[in-house]
DNA sequence: CAGGCGATTGCAAACGTGTGCATCGCTTGA
DNA sequence: TCAAGCGATGCACACGTTTGCAATCGCCTG
């Protein structure tokens, strides 16, 4: 695993004391020199900078953060990269984390808790200043890890948000009372729910906001309609095709994301339906590409990347002291498109 | 910008010193008994790596890489992660970075060289062991901030790979190539190409591959049939409303990536023109939406995790000191779906 | 019984940086 | 002229780890 081969060394660089030596002063009035301390002559400092640009000198992070006992590091754990929603958030981490200095570690968990804990344990080792976690549904398991430290940790639409004293997360039961009520507004009322796995919490939510906007409209809840997939194409495509076996097929579709979504549309047209003419299909993210999909696809906008700036800036407002909001939710908003459209027949 | 602001300082980690003191030896034995070197007593090890165990002890990694002078650590700098071929990339170097211990930052430049030259900055002070480039038209940009540690690059799909000595790349001619050939095959005659932005080389490549394929078939080259949009869906819709206002009319069009390969799609659907049935349409890539568009989308698949994998393990390679082979390529893999068919009319 | 050897362990230096405190030289005011 | 004061600089330690070398100890061997 580890290989702890025999890896060649690379050449060193220049050092603060190269500097000093090349200065004729001591390293410490190298330090104050590169950091603007008024306490160094003017000229001197003036020299100093010089030289160290010459060199190309370089602060070694690793030395610095050893005695100030700061990384300016944070960690970012994932499920996975691949998932788009999770790409996007990414980038607004990096982004906010990159205007303030940090660089940032990115691993996978794969959903895999064993994984997850060999990341947390590597963020330790590399003593990151704070943490995000992103779409896990990982409890109680950090805190053993991190108990030493007081490693902030904020979670990103995570399963148990409650846990944690900071956390950003959509608007779940919101959303999808909208995107319901959506339907519902068009004359649709055989509407079938296209769910995550079961037992997730952001599939509880998005499921009790659909019922609420049922509820709302008296449109009895039929517990047939109401799959569960993976958050995935994949998984939409075998849930999507109990929904087209049944008797009284729906007549529009609430998915618990996009990715489902395009599973579940994918499904649609394999059977020679047609969107929306005989189903309508709505989604939970509006990921880039959805509105470029045939037909663009009505869902519920989730602004990822201005929910990872959000966590990035909890997570520094943490680190400043200052007392943040713990937690924030953040509103989807409805986005139309043409995957939605009034039924065919009359209800 | 970088807030030099008065963070408050976390619980200080157990140290080696602590271990050393609880277990009464010095803590050069500790080090020792955790590295299972065989010159500590077996007794005293395992007791050590108890205490170590129960105090939560995790080692400093700032402070093993400044006596080590090997950090473990990598970078990666893309253009953004949001982009699905990145994504994809960049789980794949994560996947086998992590499988050897190592640590990876990653860091968008936006494609802005100023971004970049800040990202590689810092990465040189993280004094990290090598560096991953993906899709950058980077040049000698790295050079001049890399010079005095001898810091590995590798490259992956980039411009100039022959500027540098490791490098990770797609066939994109033959790739082209076989697209196009699939296309006469199926008996199309005015093929168009709607490529990345002029001037890259990925793009002069696969236009090359495509104008070998069109000789090959002696069918006449059309520069009007060639088109440039930005490898993203919002520059093929404008770049696919130029072919279809021509007063002849391709009746296929190899785009320069899938995202593209969305965008005109998306443009052909809205002009009321039917996929395959009016225009053919070719993507490369094969990202994992590809095959759940309407129509699926016939493709190269460019296997862009393995392509990771294969970029984070040559930078293993050359940390250990063994001469890898230099430049990688990597052939793509032509993948036929519904959004090609013969023309509807005879050539 | 002395010398020596092997098994363990500790000492101390080094990695590169930040910083409190002492020091040094020069100016200034009495 | 001398002491105080001030601006500028260096000394020395600290951060947490690795590692070559010396030291200690017990025991074997000649």
């Amino acid at each position: 695993m580890s290989g702890p081969a025999d890896f060649k060394l690379p050449a060193k660089p220049a050092s603060i004391k190269d500097i000093a030596r090349l200065a004729k002063v001591s390293h410490s009035t190298v330090s104050r020199a590169l950091h603007n301390h008024p306490l160094v002559n003017a000229e001197t400092a003036e020299r100093i900078r010089q030289l160290a640009r010459k060199h190309g000198y370089r602060p070694s992070a690793a030395a610095r953060s050893l005695v100030t006992q700061r990384s300016f590091t944070i960690g970012v754990v994932v499920t996975t990269i691949s998932d788009p929603f999770v790409a996007g958030v990414v980038g607004g981490i990096e982004e906010i984390a990159a205007a303030h200095g940090f660089s940032v570690f990115l691993a996978n968990s794969n959903a895999d808790p064993e994984q997850e804990v060999r990341v947390v344990q590597s963020f330790d080792e590399r003593r990151v200043d704070g943490i995000v976690v992103t779409s896990s549904r990982v409890g109680a398991l950090y805190v053993p890890v991190l108990s030493r430290r007081q490693v902030p940790i904020v979670l990103l639409n995570n399963q148990h948000p409650s846990e944690f004293a900071y956390s950003v997360v959509i608007d779940s039961t919101q959303g999808a009372y909208d995107v319901t009520a959506h339907l519902i507004e068009l004359g649709h009322r055989r509407i079938a729910f296209l769910g995550d796995e079961f037992g997730r919490q952001s599939d509880t939510e998005r499921l009790s906001g659909y019922r609420e906007a049922l509820a709302q409209a008296e449109i009895p809840y039929n517990r047939h309609y109401i799959v569960h997939g993976d958050g995935k194409a994949e998984g939409a495509i075998t849930a999507m095709s109990k929904l087209l076996t049944m008797p009284l097929r729906p007549t529009a579709v609430v998915c618990y994301n996009d990715m489902s979504a395009l599973g579940a549309m994918h499904r649609i047209h394999g059977a020679g339906f047609s969107i929306p003419g005989d189903i309508s299909i709505v989604g939970f993210d509006d990921l880039h590409i959805s509105q470029y999909l045939n037909p663009p696809l009505t869902t519920i906008r989730q602004p990822m990347h201005e929910m990872g700036r959000m966590a990035m800036q909890t997570l520094i407002a943490i680190l400043s002291g200052v007392i943040s909001q713990q937690n924030i939710i953040v509103p989807g908003q409805l986005v139309v498109r043409a995957s939605t459209a009034p039924p065919r027949e009359q209800p």
